[in-house]
Formats: structure tokens, C-alpha cells, sequence
DNA sequence: CCGCCTACCAAACGATCGTTAGGGTCTGCA
DNA sequence: TGCAGACCCTAACGATCGTTTGGTAGGCGG
């Protein structure tokens, strides 16, 4: 089932990831393939096609790791596991994430709306999240869950920049979720 | 004062900000300002150039904001003021901040190295706080000071994205060290 | 052995890239 | 009046860009 076509758009994630989308070309891909850049047009139609499918299967990656969280369990645990999932996926495919999360807006005409508002329903998840738990009294009832949600969505987001690929990426979820629950501050400190 | 050559680098500045280095053209340069593309090279010497003095005005930018904040004051107030401090470098220097953040890996050669040990500077700068809070006892003595740190980066690094310019960046800064500090756990929920 | 399919090749297309060269037109100051 | 300096022009350079074309080599089922 490795055929040349996935071979190819893993290698296109690769160098996107590395050099940008603008800043790799058909003949770079090719040469890093061992083939002349024109053979490569006998798998793609265009190189926008590589982008667009390296942010397919992003999108998919990461709505995938969310659906299988567990609807049965707290909120805060439901927000725990969700960021184990989100790293979990910038570790195990950061190539793909990384052109997920940094190169999308170079997709062009309405792929580019397509893309963003497939990005704002995962927000909304994350978002959704930390609602559900003020509301039903897991999280402080005064907790603006706006800034909460884009705390969370900041970590997970900016993980791609410093995650070293392969890391135990479920402690790393922990740590923070440790501090995003149970704050920094000592336990007497006055205010 | 508004010599010929600073507006060639805020615009610079603009258009790498919205399209990438590499997506931005020396002809869209002087296209958006009236020009014709052979033009820029009186002010110039290579598209490179550009990116190294926005990446230097960006530098300097995060750093003078850091440099402001008093030393007489507590380590868990000058947290506060730090992530006021960058967020409003990235609120009022939307596009700087921009291609510090993002564009800054397409410098070349020595430069890139430079870049990185500046950038390896200013984080260490934060995460300094952290470690002296712990240690002062502001903070909790079982802190993981390192990812504390590298959760409000994360916030303050990724705010580029979502941030409208000329934003309320202050109170966005509190709101975000209220739940870093306090949690957002209910105050009697059960573990 | 035939015909199909996948994969690739060599060569070229027009467009655009960053950059250079040499000359021109203003303004302001001596 | 003349000269300097800032600013811009047109035209072209070689390189590289994404893409197209027409043809070929090898494997595999009939």
C-alpha cells in the first residue's frame, strides 16, 4: 500500500514542514525523490494539490484523536485527554502538523475558506470543553473560559515549534494540564 | 524623518507578514509602493536585507518591553508585566512581530544562528521568572518551572495569529496570568 | 505474445524571480 | 548658476519557477 503517490506527499509534508511551502519547489521534491520534476506531474496535478492533502490528512489526524475521548468521563478529564491527543498527533506526524498548523494559509481560492472554517470547529471543541466543565461545576464558576480555551490552544498550537518529534508527549500534556488546573501559585501565598 | 527607506521596511514588514518571505516578491514590494522593482536596490542590497532589519527591529521590540519592567517588585508581579510587555509588542507591532515569530527561518547563513541565540535570550529571560518565583516561595516550592514558562510563551508566541491590532492587550495579559496563577480549577472540587 | 498500467525520462514552454547597469529628474544648498 | 544627493526610470541579465508534451521501459494478467 506505499504507493509512490503517498510516498511523494509524505515527502512534500517533509520539505513543506522544513522550508515552507513557498520555499520548496517541484524540483526540490523531485530531486529528493531521485526522479525528474516533470515525472511528478503523473501523480499530482498541481503542487497546490500537495498542500491541500498534507492539510487533509492534518484536519483528519487531529479531529480523529479527538473523537476517540471518551464521552463518559469529567469535563477536566475530557480537556486532559484532549491535549494528550492534540500532542500526541504534533509528535507522532509532525511534518504534517506543522504544515497543518503553519503553511495552511497558502491555499488558494476556496480551499483556503474551507480550511479555516474546518479549523474553527476544532477550536469550538476545545472551547466547548472548558463551557461544559464551568457549567457543570468542575472549573470555577467564574472562570473566563474564552482565555482558558486559547491558553490551552496556545500550548498545543505552539508545540510544533520546540516538540522534539518521537517525545513522550502524554506526560508533557500533563504538566500542563497540572498547572492549567491547579494554577502556579504557592499555597499560601498571599495575594 | 519618515525617510524613503524606512517605508520600504515597514511595507517590507507588512507584506511578509501576509504572504511569507518567500511568498512575497521584490516587484509586490514596489508594486505596493509605486515603484518600479529595480527602484528598491537604491535602498538596498538584497531581499535578505529586509528580513534581517525586521527581524533586528523585531528583537529589539521584545527586548526593550522586557527592559521596562521594574526589578523592585515581586518575581509573580513581573510575570504579569512581562506577558503584558510582549503582548503589547505583538498588539502594536502586529506586522513585526509577525515575521519575527514566523518568517525569522529564512534568514541565511550566520544570520539564522544569530537569530536563534538572540531568541534562545529572551525566552531564557522568562523562564528566569518562573525560577526565581519558585525559589522566593511565591510560587508553589513543586512547580515545574520549565513548563510554566513554556506554556505563557506559547500564549505570548502565538497571539500573532489571532491578536486584531490595536487590541486591548493588557487586559488580555491578566486575564491570561489570573488562570496561570490560580488555576481554573473550582475551588472545592474534589481531585 | 499482446496490451495495459504504472512509473519515469528528456526537453522544452512562458512566466517570474532577484539583481544589475546606466541614465534621468528633481530639490536644496553653495 | 552649478553641483550634490536622493530618488526613480527603462531595459536587460541569467536563473529558476510550475507545468506540458511525447515518448519509453518494465511488469503482469489475458
Amino acid at each position: 500500500m506505499a504507493t509512490r503517490k503517498t510516498e511523494l506527499t509524505r515527502e512534500a509534508a517533509r520539505l513543506f514542514a522544513e522550508r515552507g511551502y513557498h520555499g520548496t519547489s517541484i524540483g526540490d521534491l523531485a530531486k529528493a525523490l531521485g526522479v525528474q520534476k516533470g515525472s511528478l506531474y503523473a501523480h499530482i496535478e498541481s503542487k497546490q494539490d500537495l498542500l491541500y492533502e498534507t492539510m487533509r490528512e492534518g484536519a483528519q489526524a487531529f479531529h480523529a484523536a479527538l473523537d476517540e475521548i471518551p464521552e463518559d468521563v469529567k469535563a477536566t478529564e475530557r480537556i486532559r485527554l484532549a491535549l494528550r491527543a492534540h500532542l500526541r498527533v504534533v509528535g507522532e506526524q509532525l511534518d504534517v502538523a506543522t504544515v497543518f498548523i503553519r503553511e495552511w494559509r497558502y491555499l488558494e481560492g476556496e480551499r483556503a475558506t474551507e480550511f479555516l472554517s474546518e479549523r474553527r470547529r476544532y477550536e469550538e471543541r476545545f472551547r466547548a470543553l472548558f463551557r461544559e466543565g464551568r457549567e457543570l461545576g468542575e472549573l470555577r464558576t467564574d472562570l473566563d473560559d474564552q482565555a482558558a480555551a486559547l491558553l490551552v490552544l496556545s500550548a498545543a498550537n505552539w508545540a510544533y515549534t520546540w516538540l522534539p518529534a518521537g517525545a513522550d508527549t502524554d506526560e508533557l500534556a500533563d504538566r500542563f494540564y497540572a498547572i492549567l488546573v491547579d494554577g502556579t501559585r504557592g499555597y499560601s501565598t498571599p495575594v
